[in-house]
RNA sequence: GGGUGGUUAGCUCAGCUGGUUAGAGCGUCGCGUUGACAUCGCGGAGGUCGUAGGUUCGAUCCCUAUACCACCCA
């Protein structure tokens, strides 16, 4: 005997617990372990490398999504029975971590230069010892089902020896170099970033009009500029080479405002003679596209800026003013010296930064660069030949268009917090040692007063190694050469130049082969009004408090069912109610199923006489295994889960449990199928639902399997019951018998009279409770119709004393009200109820209804489309207008 | 400037190789609670699938143009 299980789901009770057992029982581990005994190398495994978290990061729904879906693909595979790796693991997060820990410091009344390198990091790893565990802590409880034994950090020893190696093998290659080029300049951070770390917001802004003086002469040129501080670095004035209002002035020298210094006035087709005043002061020290001009006509590159963004000697009297103070000032002073013409309004693109959103300085900056050409080129042919698959397929032109017009990386960051490039200068011949092992010496001359570089990398240039990184690279380990190439990279579109295309690159340079072979790409996750979560729109919800107050299988399933691949998905609390609702409509199911397993009889006493309902179910969940396992393989998650859904709730459990409840009360053979019948479909869709919602499906998956196996081996799935949902065979297809078709179409008509039945009570406000009497006119059906008497009886309220079936046609009665259900009629005497007036205006409706199909058939059958249209596309319409010409012939009839 | 996605019920979204009466959840309206489930059941209302053309026997779906929204790249 079972014990009772509680009325509602309690998921706060079971998924700790549940997670806990699965981890104990080692379910979470590859079950062809290239480190145990017994290994085979033949078994193709299917590997995951999670994206990893940044160490001190909090989980949010980015992390969410992530989970749900890999927890997903990784339990199918697991229940396919495939060996099945999936890689945790987390991130520096250079910038991110730094940042906490010297916000932490500063409360301390401590900065990070006070303290140096060494103290700082010392800090910085007791930060990490302390907070880094917290976001795989919350991935567990997402349901996440990692080996967490593999667990990898990129600043493990490891890692960065991998990030050392690769490292060293780009510079050997002549693709990592270093020099002074335009770079983004975060003047907050003092660092380098990339260009992806930078985000262009569209902002009002003014745009400055002054006059640039002719040296010797009266004549000037107006110029017009955004940012006046730059004037400070000019170091040339460009004309388009076809404007006559100028032409006479190229070779002239220009006089830099208030400073006085001369600048020649070039010609240059680059200038848009539409724009502003049709003249450019040019600032390659500060501005990307007067860097080209500046390299292209042998310039001079001034550096105004200070690393804290105020202006530096070079700026003379402004020397020391923030960037912003020394445009206004610049300005007024310019006003003074009748140098201004006028000042507009002007939106422009500010550049900021991706982090903390400070204005970002183009600046010339002395950096390492990888020279990315060669490694983009391989990277772009693999996913062009198909070796590697992009999902959805859109992406793949993004990603094209990002490797094609790809610039070089600058992979220098004025970090502390990170991998120190491994670049060693020496105090005496200059020259650089680019080693594998810290050096003693320097390989060029053999001094040995040698200084380390002190900038750390990139933290993305570890993240590109990540999928064979966490595997071993460089070293051949076993699970590198079993795991490695892993399977599919599941992440977020919005990263899909940051580290997909990175790890492809580095994958395929460094291994030689592409990293993974499949690439699925999920969207971002706004608001209930598609908003994106900020918490300055105070609309950010949080998945810990979603999963406290709903449970993590409600969370995880609204995440994978709402959502489709690459497009972004509104999330609300009310969605996840629903889904909770589900949880507890799966649990009450299961309360049904697990107790009546009691009520089997010991033995069948004869073969299965399988009714209507016991058919039509068992055909509809054929029809389920088919759909849902080729969804899965076309990655169609979202779609799979919502025909579970419909299949247990609108099928299953609307349906086929109230149909059982009769079927159990007649005992012997009848109850002990049903019970079989029931106890195999709810079997298949919790295996089903598993990696959709792995805590309900399990907790009741073991209720379920125990109560079977202590009543009898009749209720046990082929091979027997596992010991685990989490480890059970997933259902794969079944092949078609022939009969399915038919039991479906039957007892559809029966479901569509009953409906109408209901729906004739519900219109009349017939008492739930009163059964009514019903006469069924069914022609050839008569026999189908008597076998399903006590499913009219129970689910349409009929009172089973005035059930009748005849063949012949209803006659027309003003006592009765008749339902044309095609191709049988039902009579329902509802003596005193009926109101004739309204009984025939629905009748007429009804009629006329029929007769515009019919109408519309006739005419789409007459026309061109039966002699085009494939046969049974055609065929399909002529037996729906020869229904409908029978459903017209009895409302007639009964019309009178 | 180049590109991508979206536009389907009051709201949020499905609808994957074009098949002829377009689905779900939530919301809403009516009825209903003593044995799986009120975190529920039964029933109803609600959409000319952004607009205009085109291809086709047939278009929410394909093509062209266009509007609006969002995002990416420069």
């Amino acid at each position: 005997m079972v014990k009772e299980l509680p009325k509602t789901y309690d998921f706060s009770e079971n998924e700790a617990r549940l997670y806990q057992w699965w981890w104990d029982s080692g379910y979470f581990k590859p079950t062809n372990d290239p480190c145990e005994p017994g290994f085979d190398p033949d078994k193709k495994p299917f590997v995951i490398s999670i994206p990893p978290a940044n160490v001190t990061g909090e989980l949010h729904l980015g992390h969410a999504m992530v989970v749900a879906l890999e927890d997903l693909m990784i339990r199918y595979h697991r229940m396919k029975g495939e060996p099945t790796l999936w890689v945790p693991g987390t991130d520096h997060a250079g910038i991110a971590t730094q940042l906490q820990v010297e916000k932490m410091l500063r409360r301390q009344g401590a900065t990070r230069r006070e303290l140096g390198r060494e103290k700082f990091l010392a800090h910085a790893w007791a930060w990490k010892e302390k907070y880094g565990d917290i976001i795989n802590q919350q991935i567990r409880r997402l349901g996440a089902s990692c080996d967490w034994s593999r667990e990898r950090f990129t600043l493990d020893d490891g890692l960065s020896q991998a990030v050392r190696e690769a490292f060293v093998c780009l510079f050997e290659k002549g693709w990592i170099y270093r020099g002074p080029r335009m770079i983004n300049w975060s003047p907050g951070l003092q660092t380098a970033v990339s260009d992806l770390e930078v985000e262009y917001t569209q902002e009002p802004a003014k745009l400055y009009y002054f006059r640039y003086q002719i040296a010797g002469s009266d004549e000037f040129i107006p110029v017009a500029t955004t940012r006046p501080e730059t004037i400070l670095g000019d170091t040339a004035v460009a004309v388009h080479p076809d404007d006559e209002r100028f032409l006479h002035l190229v070779g002239e020298n220009a006089l830099v405002p208030i400073l006085g210094r001369e600048i020649p006035v070039i010609a240059d087709d680059y200038v848009d003679r539409e724009f502003g005043t049709g003249a450019l002061k040019i600032t390659p020290g500060h501005d990307p596209n007067d860097y080209e001009i500046g390299v292209k006509h042998n310039l001079a590159f001034i550096n105004v800026l200070n690393k804290d963004a105020t202006i530096n000697e070079k700026g003379g009297p402004y020397n020391g003013l923030d960037r912003f103070a020394c445009r206004e000032k610049l300005w007024a002073d310019m006003e003074d010296a009748g140098l201004v013409i006028k000042v507009e309004p002007y939106m422009m693109k500010v550049p900021r930064s991706q982090r903390g959103g400070e204005v970002i300085e183009p600046m010339v900056s002395t950096q390492w660069f990888v020279d990315v050409k060669e490694m983009a080129t391989a990277a772009l042919q693999v996913v062009r030949e198909g070796q590697v698959e992009i999902n959805p397929g859109r992406f793949k032109k993004v990603y094209y268009n990002w490797m094609e017009n790809i610039q070089d990386w600058c992979i220098s960051r004025q970090l502390w917090w990170g991998h120190r490039i491994p670049v060693w200068y020496c105090q005496d011949c200059n020259e650089i040692t680019v080693t594998r092992e810290d050096p003693e010496e320097c390989q060029h001359c053999g001094s040995n007063s040698l200084q380390q570089d002190p900038d750390v990398l990139d933290t993305w240039f570890s993240s590109a190694l990540w999928p064979f990184s966490t595997l071993g690279w460089p070293k051949h380990t076993p699970d590198l050469t079993y795991f490695y190439p892993t399977s599919v990279m599941e992440t977020g579109y919005d990263i899909l130049f940051f580290w997909v295309a990175r790890m492809l690159m580095a994958g395929i340079e460094f291994t030689g082969q592409a990293p993974f072979h499949t690439v699925y790409l999920h969207g971002l996750i706004r608001d209930e009004h598609g908003q994106k979560m900020s918490k300055t729109k105070d609309n950010v919800i949080d998945p810990l408090e979603v999963m406290d107050a709903l449970g993590t299988d409600a969370l995880r399933f609204t995440l994978l069912v709402g959502s489709t691949p690459g497009n972004d998905m509104s999330l609300s609390i009310k969605k996840v109610e629903s889904n909770r609702n589900f949880a507890n409509k799966l649990w009450n199911a299961g309360r049904f199923v697990i107790g009546n397993i009691d009520q089997i009889p010991p033995h069948p006493q004869d073969t299965p006489e399988w009714t209507l309902a016991d058919s039509w179910i068992w055909a509809r969940m054929k029809g389920l295994r088919q759909s849902v396992n080729s969804l899965f393989e076309k990655y169609q998650f979202g779609e799979a889960g919502r025909q579970i859904y419909d299949f247990f709730w609108g099928e299953f459990a609307d349906w086929y449990l109230e149909i059982s409840k009769d079927q159990i009360a007649a005992g012997g053979d009848r109850a002990f199928y049903t019970i079989q019948t029931l106890v195999r479909i709810f079997d298949t869709c919790l295996r089903f639902l598993h990696p959709y919602t792995p805590f309900v499906t399990e907790s009741l998956w073991g209720h379920l399997s125990s109560a079977c196996n202590e009543r009898t081996h009749h209720l046990s799935p082929d091979g027997g019951w596992e010991e685990a949902l989490i480890i059970a065979q997933w259902p794969m297809p079944l092949p078609m018998e022939g009969w399915e078709s038919t039991a479906v179409e039957d007892f559809s008509l029966i479901q569509e009279m009953i409906r109408a039945i209901r729906n004739i009570r519900s219109e009349y406000k017939v008492q739930q409770g009163q059964k009514i009497a019903c006469t069924i006119s069914a022609g050839s059906l008569k026999g189908l119709m008597e076998s399903q008497s006590q499913v009219f009886v129970s689910l349409a309220g009929i009172d089973p004393q005035a059930f009748a079936v005849v063949e012949s046609p209803l006659e027309p009665s003003d006592e009765h009200i008749t339902l044309v259900v095609t191709p049988v009629e039902i009579s329902l005497p509802l003596a005193g109820l009926v109101d004739v007036a309204a009984e025939k205006e629905r009748l007429t409706k009804e009629l006329a209804e029929a007769e515009s199909q019919i109408k519309r058939l006739e005419k789409l059958l007459t026309g061109p489309f039966s002699e085009k249209a494939p046969s049974q596309v055609v065929e399909n319409e002529r037996e729906k207008l020869a229904a409908y010409h029978e459903t017209a012939a009895r409302i007639r009839q009964q019309l009178g």
